[in-house]
DNA sequence: ATTATAAAGTATCGAATCGAAACATAAAGC
DNA sequence: GCTTTATGTTTCGATTCGATACTTTATAAT
């Protein structure tokens, strides 16, 4: 049975990571939502960075992440602003503290560590396998893949720009690697 | 930077895991804190089915735990003992009903068919660097590692049984390869 | 032996989370 | 225009969570 334990190996590093964000997160007076809420703003692109992109993201209700949102913006760790052509929607934003508070409580020393340990003539390996791995991952997860903006079948790349082939919109390089809610796997 | 992009994958897949239990969480009336209960308890040994374990594990105090646990066995999820040498301790053990809810809360479908994905003779080489990863992840979680038994430098086999160095206890099979709070990676 | 210290677990309280339901507002369909 | 749908907010009650203080049991020190 590979196939369990393949996952079962992704699993197991999930817990880690899981537990270790819970540490720093108690460390920062945070709840691990809102580094989980952080976090994804920090990722995701302009058609993604609304209340209920997080709700579906998350699998929260609408409701609680209007409570969540209230808190990080009292803490100056998020900005509302109101969409100028849909005014009912809202775009959320990171503020300076929002970016401080993340890069504090990512588990980047123990990437460091762990990624010494590893041979690294192989890394380029691990890199390729985990891609197609996650891309699994997505393409199974079909609700709504949440996937990275430039691995869409809607993205299309021409000489000089990219572009977004649902929106039919100019894309920066920045957004193109970013989280989009309207991802589709190829 | 190969070393940040590795675990920038494992870090997303963790998140898609995250956002996949928590949506089964809700469907079964449940919060996240009590699958990743369950979840350890069906994955630790003799030695680490402890309130005071969990605790370590999960990043919370034990006060917070003793509430949680009074709830998920109120349900019927889990079981107390009291240790029979050492009386402050208590050994916790998952209740039918506690693996009835595990098993169906668990992603199981998604990591189907993610595998069935993969192309499949390429499998075992995953496995190997999953392995590999998990370790180096690990020991830099020096804290405490929470590693497989069979993992571990005080994990001894002779011919015929499995010897915790550490306890100079027999051990089974089936408890060789299940988590352990004393592990200490090779 | 007796005392002191440490460890495992519990109880209580207040702040915060969370989901459900009702509500408001804006856009889209007909 | 009227209805339907979508985004977001509010309110309420149940639950979680951490901090603190507490009980009980084991171990160490003298």
């Amino acid at each position: 049975m590979e196939k369990v334990t393949v996952f079962d190996l992704i699993e197991r590093m999930s817990a880690l990571l899981r537990s270790e964000e819970r540490k720093k997160c108690t460390e920062f007076g945070l709840q691990s939502v809102h580094l989980q809420i952080l976090d994804y703003l920090s990722r995701c692109n302009k058609y993604s960075d609304t209340p209920a992109a997080l709700a579906n993201y998350l699998g929260m209700t609408r409701g609680t992440v209007s409570q969540t949102l209230l808190l990080l913006e009292k803490k100056a760790y998020v900005n509302k602003t109101t969409d100028t052509t849909d005014r009912r929607v809202v775009h959320l934003s990171l503020l300076p503290n929002g970016k401080a508070m993340l890069q504090q409580a990512r588990p980047t020393e123990l990437f460091d560590q762990a990624a010494d340990l590893l041979v690294s003539d192989k890394l380029s390996n691990y890199d390729e396998m985990l891609v197609s791995m996650l891309t699994a991952l997505q393409k199974s997860n079909k609700s709504q893949s949440f996937g990275i903006c430039k691995t869409c079948q809607y993205f299309t790349v021409s000489p000089d720009v990219h572009l977004c082939g649902l929106t039919r919109e100019a894309l920066t390089e920045d957004d193109s690697g970013k989280i989009c809610q309207e991802h589709r796997a190829l």
